[in-house]
DNA sequence: CGTCATCCATAACCTATGTTAAGTGGGCAG
DNA sequence: CTGCCCACTTAACATAGGTTATGGATGACG
């Protein structure tokens, strides 16, 4: 009943959308549980992506291990929360997964949840549960903050510039960003003029260049090198087994 | 081509996924463009939800107001980005969204996004881009925080609380968290001595108290008000007009 | 061409939070 | 019962970043 306990009970079931041949696919997909003990790892961060889980009994917790040794929690998982949606669409799992205490879970397989977006509208219903869930995570995150302004304000501009450069709106390492200090202030949760002291510490360091709305990084790498950026989560590309299921339904 | 260049090119049709079918009915989607001017405000939070926009040309920017006067940025959007995934599935606005520069944005309404679901695979391409834009969202808020230890502190007790009295596991306001300090500050992004302190600062407020795993919310309203906890992001009900689709169809 | 509004830089000062350290108390092993 | 370990508390001190203030560019507009 794991499933049905969460995705449906909580949204389509009680509202009388599921036909029994959804509940059967949903039973159907209940593989073996499994026992886990206190501080057991689900995954690690940058293995393959290809399960998710319910958690069935205790309390496990997502996080990501810094670069400077501490880590940085980034949700907690009751019984009947499903972790691992926040890694569908994926290759690798975007942050690392553990047991607080001991409990149980279920395991299910992209693959399976593959079927279900081809056969039936549930679609609508999990899709639901991964938005209210990334939802509750970044309501989570606004409170949050563990990098010195330098590595957020480094952080925010490669950010910017490979999501810029994608486009093609990069050239010469430079790009146009219409952005005041103060909107950059609001968005990384600093006073404008700290936002101020740090772009000058990165232009004294050579790291940015900064004239109006126009910006360089004369060493787009050094940027990158100084706040250990992941860009696994820009890159767009569908991980294999998407491209595989897609090309072979109808 | 807007939503073609944007959520397809960039993931589906690059990898031969999309039959000639699909992309009619993408092309269907595109409504009449809207010239926006700078500062231009697409929706405030909490209103109705009931579309997403494709930005064409220009910048903008989801935010939410906070109560001490300042505001949180969410997400900067570029030329390409969807805006207004995040809302998909609830019934209202889970944060305001508006210009930076002006602009051209491609209206979508989530009626027509049900179409997609009901009817093809690019279920999956959506549902893939939603994740990856949370995703993106995730990760520059590892980086933020605006609020004082106490106030955040008393969120994250409160969005337990919420959570946990949903699945039935709070009795006469009190409840069971497996939750070391250590844990809780790597989670909150702050210093496990600076939890102690705020926790003594609650308990001595009369809104926490707390022997061990044992946690008891004397007061749990006095908190959400220190916090102005938008607790519609807990509330797992879907809005209406998702029943009203999910019924319909077969 | 002058005026004004923005945006930005820098400085002086203040505070919340980090850091380091020492002490307390409960629970568990022997 | 004894003693150790672990989670927690509290205190003293250090510092990153907030706040307030002032002045200097730049561009819009009359």
């Amino acid at each position: 009943m794991a499933l049905l306990d969460t995705v449906v009970m909580r949204g389509l079931s009680t509202q009388g959308a599921l036909s029994a041949e959804d509940k059967a696919l949903l039973l159907g997909l209940e593989l073996s549980p499994r026992q886990m003990s206190a501080s057991e790892v689900l995954w690690l961060e940058s293995e393959e992506a290809d399960l998710f889980c319910v958690v069935r009994e205790g309390w496990a917790y997502s996080y990501r291990n810094l670069k400077n040794g501490s880590k940085q929690i980034l949700k907690f998982y009751l019984p009947g929360d499903i972790i691992g949606i926040r890694d569908f669409g994926f290759t690798r799992r975007l942050a690392s997964a553990a047991m607080i205490n001991e409990g149980v879970i279920y395991p299910f397989s992209y693959q399976q949840l593959f079927e279900l977006f081809g056969r039936s509208n549930l679609a609508v219903g999990i899709m639901a549960t991964a938005t209210r869930q990334q939802a509750l995570l970044s309501e989570r995150l606004i409170y949050l903050g563990k990098y010195a302004a330098h590595e957020q304000l480094a952080h925010f501009l490669y950010e910017i510039y490979l999501r810029l450069k994608r486009i093609g709106a990069v050239e010469d390492n430079s790009f146009l960003m219409p952005l005041t200090q103060e909107l950059i202030s609001d968005a990384l949760g600093m006073s404008p003029v700290h936002v101020s002291r740090t772009f000058s510490m990165l232009r004294e360091e050579g790291l940015v260049i900064r004239d109006r709305q126009h910006v360089r990084l004369p060493d787009p790498e050094a940027l990158a090198r100084l706040v250990e950026f992941n860009d696994s989560y820009i890159d767009e590309l569908l991980p294999p087994t998407f491209s595989e299921f897609l090309r072979a339904s109808p």
